[in-house]
DNA sequence: TGTACATCAGTGAACGCGCGTTCACTGATGTAC
DNA sequence: TGTACATCAGTGAACGCGCGTTCACTGATGTAC
């Protein structure tokens, strides 16, 4: 691949070799150094664009949580077919999200990067959690009040679920070998999950 | 603290160094040389004990995994005094473990190390997951044969679970504020997944 | 009890390395006239 | 259309730093006689 002394789209190009580095190594592994030789560029070119590494990684984060709440807002699709069916696609994306996106996933959640740092980055994560709660909170609603738990606490619980799910069974993790395929785990985990909650049938 | 040219017990001392520097900074923000300065003593001095930095996280796991393993043991108590009640304890002390022992925590299961290059690690590392899949197989059976699930799955579900809440929740972790607090997150998610597995009465 | 000696835990200096970041610069691009 | 010039993206050399690891060494300890 050729190219003149200026390389035209060198802001994205780095966010995509930061997210190959990251994918393969951990955000804790990715170097500057290596995002600008994988862009074909030297290390300095990089603070044409961004302050500086942490700010790279903040992008790739960014850039990760725009693509997973639109994602669950997808998902979510308006809490049709029905509010049950809604929620129960919003875990299996949570999921299909981290698969997909390996590198943006670990961006957002193993980098340990400080959310309080990057006000807006901080405020496009709360988008993507929001999805998550409206379709709880739309669940909840069929439920009788006495025994209708939060929808926050619900969110929180699925969430949780689907978060380790990802991190001990969908990754070369700590040898936590597993017979089951992530995503059968999380869908009868959420599945027993709801019927405890009174939303699927007590017997199936 | 004074001491001669002989350290006494650097070996332990060196893993006690190395758990702090693990619980503030993270396992891949420990440094060798840190870990030897807390000791009071030179980094060369380390190789007397280890072969090098990862032999040295290795054994913080390792001691990890046996305190793990024995907090499960004790948490299970031979499924007394209900398989139920000891199912639940397990899930508690994942929690409890997570919470007292940080250092450990994390180098147990943030810190990447592969656990295939330990094999005396990957066995001590079983031998816990043993104890909560023993307890998960007790309590099945009190389900009806037709809708008993795995009892290696139930397990992993209650793992995930707690791994999630724990990842999420009970660390400083990204901007993850929840007003519940991390203990009764896991204890109704627990409780609600039980429901669902008809273990609990369905109305409550 | 005293001396010689083997053992080995810890020293201190050195190494090569890759890191993030800075700086004065250079060369391509695009705009004004 | 052609020339002068401002802009600014990317260069390349350099920096100081802390890292993990090695090596020949030194000095404390414990044992044999």
């Amino acid at each position: 691949m050729k190219r003149g002394y200026h390389h035209g789209n060198l802001r994205q190009a780095l966010v995509e070799a930061a997210l190959d580095l990251i994918a393969e190594q951990g955000p804790t592994g990715f170097t500057l150094s290596e995002a600008a030789k994988a862009a074909d560029v030297t290390p300095a070119a990089v603070y044409r664009h961004f302050t500086g590494r942490d700010d790279l990684i903040a992008e790739v984060a960014r850039q990760g949580y725009d693509i997973f709440a639109a994602l669950m807002e997808f998902a979510y699709n308006n809490g049709k077919p029905s509010p049950l069916a809604a929620f129960e696609a919003t875990g299996r994306a949570y999921l299909a999200f981290a698969r997909k996106y390996p590198g943006h996933y670990m961006a957002m959640f193993e980098s340990g990067l400080n959310l309080q740092a990057y006000p807006d980055l901080a405020m496009v994560a709360q988008k993507a959690r929001d999805v998550q709660e409206r379709a709880a909170e739309h669940l909840a609603q069929n439920l009788p009040g006495t025994k209708r738990p939060p929808a926050t606490m619900v969110s929180a619980h699925i969430w949780a679920l689907s978060h380790g799910v990802v991190e001990l069974f969908a990754r070369g993790a700590p040898g936590a070998k597993s017979p089951f395929a992530p995503e059968d785990l999380l869908e009868s985990g959420i599945g027993i999950y709801l019927r405890g909650l009174g939303l699927l049938p007590p017997d199936k």
